[in-house]
DNA sequence: AACATTACGTACCTATAGTTACGAAATTAA
DNA sequence: TTAATTTCGTAACTATAGGTACGTAATGTT
């Protein structure tokens, strides 16, 4: 159970499965809610115990952070693949939207967005997952304003909406599209939602 | 101070302002986050102990969902008036929007909505509040229904589009444009986003 | 074999926040 | 004046959760 590492170094090996113990974190803070996991649930699942925790990853703080950011590698690719494509503007935006409406059974991942869920609480968390919330929400504005600005110069979105406005709107959409999941509206529904609300833009 | 009642009955006379230590609750509620608010704070900002509080409201439970309802009936009037109204819906909807995007620092009222940043925190609450929670946002869901089936009614609204869907699609778009406000986003900048949003009935 | 090094985990510490026991205070009724 | 009633507020209690001191275990190096 050991962690493979090389070349091997002298003293106690490790027995604490950091990548494991990130991808149970961040599919209880996913499932659950990201303020009421404590670390001992943690240790408890991944059967590490606490100060193992506090060594790997500094504190609470710390491990919110970097399961965020395992959070974001696990799921953002996809979207990433989809805006950074050189499908036509419509196409993308319906891949977006069957992509965001997947059923999540059938992936076998939970309901809602990690990092929505994270912004709609900021206050709660400490400095370092703050930033990693931000650096990611940024990410995301970033590859929508990208996406649209190519769609502007192809001729395939209206030149008359500020790129900034739209990227917002589309952040916007997914977020509301991901509480909705959340809350348990059906995925139909919240596709049904999502291309009435683009459907503003054609 | 003390809080007026009649008949005068025995026994030591009250001190507690009910209606005082709600607004005040509220208002840390409203400006902060409902969660982070302990009741100590409420104490010393209103001056009231702690053991007032509780034979008041009974639990933390019990005084946020009393604070919950006073902020309904402090804030959803004026919706309510926009909505039940019988101007036509594009006016009613101007009207809506207007109002949602107005400057709070100048009717002196925090940013956001108090019952959307509850509704992203469910899981945080106890049973009373909860449930304040849902009734609240039932009698926000029901009202856009009825506003939706009159302006169908009067020719003024899609008719394909389903009255609960509508209705889900107002909700939702309140909520993006309260979370954006939350986050410091102008109300100008809101304001565009809304009329986009609701630019897919038109 | 003895030492240096690294990681482990039990058992604590501490702070916070919800909650309450209980005796004192302030009023009306008798 | 005394009793009955109602509320007050100090000073606790309790549970939870983040965090750590410290002795032990497991490895490589000499």
């Amino acid at each position: 159970m050991s962690v493979s590492r090389n070349p091997p170094t002298r003293g106690r090996p490790k027995k604490l499965d950091r990548e494991h113990v990130l991808k149970t974190a961040l599919l209880c803070y996913w499932a659950d809610s990201p303020t009421d996991v404590p670390i001992s649930e943690i240790c408890e699942k991944t059967g590490a115990s606490k100060p193992s925790l506090y060594r790997e990853f500094g504190s609470d703080d710390g491990l919110k952070e970097a399961a965020l950011d395992a959070y974001d590698e696990l799921v953002s690719q996809r979207r990433y693949d989809i805006l950074a494509g050189d499908q036509p503007y419509d196409e993308a935006l319906e891949a977006l939207i069957t992509h965001t409406v997947q059923d999540r059974k059938k992936a076998d991942v939970p309901n809602g967005c990690l990092l929505f869920a994270m912004r709609a609480r900021r206050e709660e968390f400490g400095p370092l997952t703050l930033a990693k919330i931000d650096q990611l929400r940024e990410n995301s504005l970033e590859q929508y304003r990208q996406w649209i600005d190519r769609a502007k110069s192809n001729a395939q979105f209206r030149r008359d909406i500020p790129t900034d406005t739209a990227a917002l709107y589309f952040d916007a959409q997914m977020g509301s599209a991901m509480r909705l999941q959340k809350e348990g509206v059906s995925n139909k529904v919240i596709g049904e939602i999502l291309r009435t609300a683009f459907s503003a833009f054609g």
